[in-house]
DNA sequence: GCAGATTATGTCAGTCGCTGACATTCGGCA
DNA sequence: TGCCGAATGTCAGCGACTGACATAATCTGC
């Protein structure tokens, strides 16, 4: 049945051989709880959505719904988790010539391309992350949890990339940072594709995510008034 | 009675002469609600105090405590948001002739200092800032609470970066992206002072700052097997 | 000082997110 | 088949938060 989905790998599955029945009604669940509070979050808004409502869509119980979740802000952002993890297996591979900046840019573009690919319609679909995205900039608790889930990354990140480097993030501050940078300049992508635009396939993403990298250098240099737009 | 509180300025009170007896009363149940929360926060734990609590132990109802704060986070969030408000006012002030990161930098070594000379002792002393933010690392919905403000304070900076340099930051992206660089490097800063230091007063903390802001060119530079450290 | 408009507060009832405890059912396996 | 352990349901309960209404305090013009 769900035999070779083509999923964009780095996601489960295909890790034991056979997950056995008793796993595969498990994902079944999960999968079903993530769509049916997708469903409604976005009909009806995530405030106005109660957990009861997502479990009996699905025909289980609250408490069960639990179980597979901490808490409602975790369904929600289910899908992005899976994205963020994708983009932690593109750096892992990254090529060791690459520069730590060059390595972050390549995987962050690659993990748009190949997840706008893979699923251009269907279950988490590029279009439907815009409203995602637009839904959790405007609810205030899942905003906030999405930005802790964000730091979270972080931390891996540094951890990659201080390991991929060779060097002690405690004594080196440089990882840090640059995770640091890197998430905050992609947050600022992310907030220009929700705030006033029309939802222009991964492309347009990741158009905008470049334009706001071409910026660092600008912004950091020295006074504002010179000549203006220099990109790279 | 309250005639010249010594206070940073930035901080309301000084706006309407005489604010009358019903203000004055309100500044008071307010800042009783902070202390009581405050107390109770670090000597039991975010998580095991109530509302409940925080409210009877300065005799009011608990549906009078959500009258002053919209919900349990904020109220533990308070003092941090008085100190980043006093941050913005310091930005407004710099002079022209700094390049914007340079008035970033002055901007927060100015706001930590002055408020750790205005307050050395008593209510938000920086010591107990250290605990507080140690508290808010390890509360999760905290912590998440927490990171909003941060993004929404990086938005009031990207609003004076631009009046400042005179430009339109839906046009030129270089205000938004150093108001995201800006904010991730102090968070990472608060990251390693909670992390395993000793509380050194605000100069430790300061200290900590400029290092982070030292890596930035190096972090963002080409490699890293470079000899590494080059301050400045 | 005193009515009367404002505004802060208390009380109450209720919703919703979330959890622990225990019973039940269902898949895995000998 | 029959046993074990894992997944689920049920139930009771806590705590955060809210709307509605009543009460008490401040403020205002007189």
């Amino acid at each position: 049945m769900a035999a070779h989905t083509p999923r964009p790998a780095g996601i489960p599955e295909d890790l034991g051989r056979t997950p056995g029945l008793r796993e595969r009604k498990k994902q079944q669940t999960r999968y079903a709880l993530v769509q049916a509070a997708h469903m409604l979050f976005l009909s009806q808004g995530f405030a106005r959505t109660t957990v009861d409502e997502i479990a009996s869509a699905v025909d289980v119980s609250q408490r069960t719904f639990f179980r597979y979740f901490a808490n409602k802000d975790e369904v929600a952002l289910a899908v992005m988790a899976e994205a963020e993890d994708y983009f932690i297996e593109c750096l892992r591979h990254r090529p060791a010539e690459e520069t730590p900046l060059q390595a972050l840019r390549a995987s962050i573009v690659k993990a748009w391309r190949d997840l706008g690919n893979a699923k251009a319609s269907g279950a988490g679909s590029i279009t439907s992350a815009l409203e995602l995205m637009r839904m959790i900039e405007d609810a205030p608790t899942l905003l906030a949890a999405h930005l802790r889930r964000v730091t979270e990354q972080e931390r891996i990140v540094v951890r990659v990339l201080a390991e991929r480097e060779g060097l002690d993030p405690r004594e080196d501050l440089r990882p840090t940072v640059l995770a640091a940078v890197f998430g905050s300049v992609l947050r600022a992508a992310h907030l220009s594709w929700t705030a006033d635009r029309e939802p222009d396939g991964p492309e347009g993403m990741i158009a905008l995510i470049e334009s706001h990298f071409d910026q660092l250098g600008p912004a950091l240099a020295g006074h504002w008034r010179t000549p203006a737009q220099r990109p790279e």
